[in-house]
DNA sequence: ACAAAAGTGTTTTGTGTACACCCATGC
DNA sequence: GCATGGGTGTACACAAAACACTTTTGT
């Protein structure tokens, strides 16, 4: 293929989701050596000619079952120098922040057992893992201040507690509830859609959507 | 080395520097085909057991003659996947930020030329180089504005003037001069050496410094 | 004295933040 | 009617933005 040599090249995906108001992340444990045994992202070689997000498609979806199309967001992290880390010899691995909505594994029988698991409760995880789990996280952060980006984590209709649960969990740390209402909705991103909570044994929450031509907005950066 | 095949692997590095109140980018001119003689980024390919930063030394001296020394700043920007780009084949190259004060090339006579070219003019770039030089250009905005990351660019005694000219030639956009000064002396990075500046012929400028422990600091963002 | 750029201060407007009360529902 | 969370409004402090005049140097 080429006169150059270089070191392995590989994929790891970081997926987050929402889930009984914790923030989530997927996982699966290794079913090879070395490190078998252990949590790790489900991620693979990128082989020639394959694209970065085709390499990321066909890792997860052998990985844990989670197919491309259930992301609706991927966005390139940053690339982790694997030196003197791995027994198999050099490799680079390029990060992935991926966030899902669908919030259940389909396949939770494959062999490395996949799930999401919530990120206030990490178990150990091979490799340099943790920092990649660790990127993901600052880079959502970053997201969630800047774009509408929680439209790919929250279901269709949503609360506004939902909303505030979901940038709680994920920025680490609690927000004054009635100044957060104040500046999501100044932001002009929601549309009430008229509906209420069903079920709840208190006052019922109404119910959000975002506005569809503000999906994927860049928004006055959120101080909190 | 491996037992999977995977697409080349090379480096990037986007020098910037500040001279003569413009910004600029490190570039020379293709020695060999394909896109013989076009001006590039002076990249190359990463061995197996060298480090991406080893790899981003390397290229830089041989191809520019900068050396890694005298660059205050790297940082990793991001991966592009030049598939169907490159006729030797799939790669994969990773550009790296790097700011430096040296604003003058050594060896001027290498092969390809390298010069500091004025961001405001650029030529036009080898494959996908243009996205890669914007990339570094948006990465060194949200450093300007969020870092005291100037302190790379700028030499040690700079007027307050020379600081607004950086910020302006980078953001591409006029600022208040007043509020910027304000602003700038607000954030308490900024030392005043009691020297004034030699042999303008006006009203000579106070000479700054930022403060030692205050460099590489991240700062309140700055918003213009 | 004139040109040219450096240095200084005020006012207005918006927004982040803290905080207290009423409302709707299920039980 | 009571417990539980949902929804609303006000006051204060701070910072961003707009803007004009004075000062210091070289010529």
């Amino acid at each position: 293929m080429s006169i150059h040599a270089t070191p392995r090249l590989t994929v790891d995906p970081v997926v987050f989701v929402f889930r009984e108001n914790k923030l989530r992340i997927l996982l699966a444990k290794r079913t090879n050596d070395p490190e078998k045994g252990a949590w790790s992202i489900p991620g693979g070689h990128v082989a020639p000619n394959q694209t970065l997000l085709g390499a990321i498609e066909l890792s997860l979806s052998t990985k844990s079952g989670v197919g491309i199309q259930s992301l609706g967001y991927i966005e390139q992290l940053y690339a982790f120098d694997t030196l003197g880390l791995d027994p198999r010899g050099h490799a680079i691995t390029i990060a992935f922040l991926c966030l899902s909505s669908q919030s259940t594994i389909k396949n939770p029988n494959l062999p490395g057992n996949p799930e999401f698991i919530d990120i206030a409760s990490l178990p150990q995880l091979a490799f340099d893992h943790l920092s990649i789990v660790h990127k993901g996280m600052d880079q959502l952060k970053e997201l969630l201040l800047k774009t509408t980006a929680a439209v790919y984590l929250l279901p269709r209709y949503f609360t506004m507690a939902d909303l505030h649960n979901l940038y709680e969990a994920a920025l680490g740390k609690r927000l004054d509830r009635r100044n957060f209402r104040k500046k999501m909705l100044s932001l002009g991103v929601l549309d009430d859609s008229g509906n209420k909570q069903q079920g709840v044994a208190n006052r019922p929450g109404l119910l959000y959507t975002f506005k569809s031509h503000k999906q994927n907005d860049l928004i006055k950066p959120l101080y909190f």
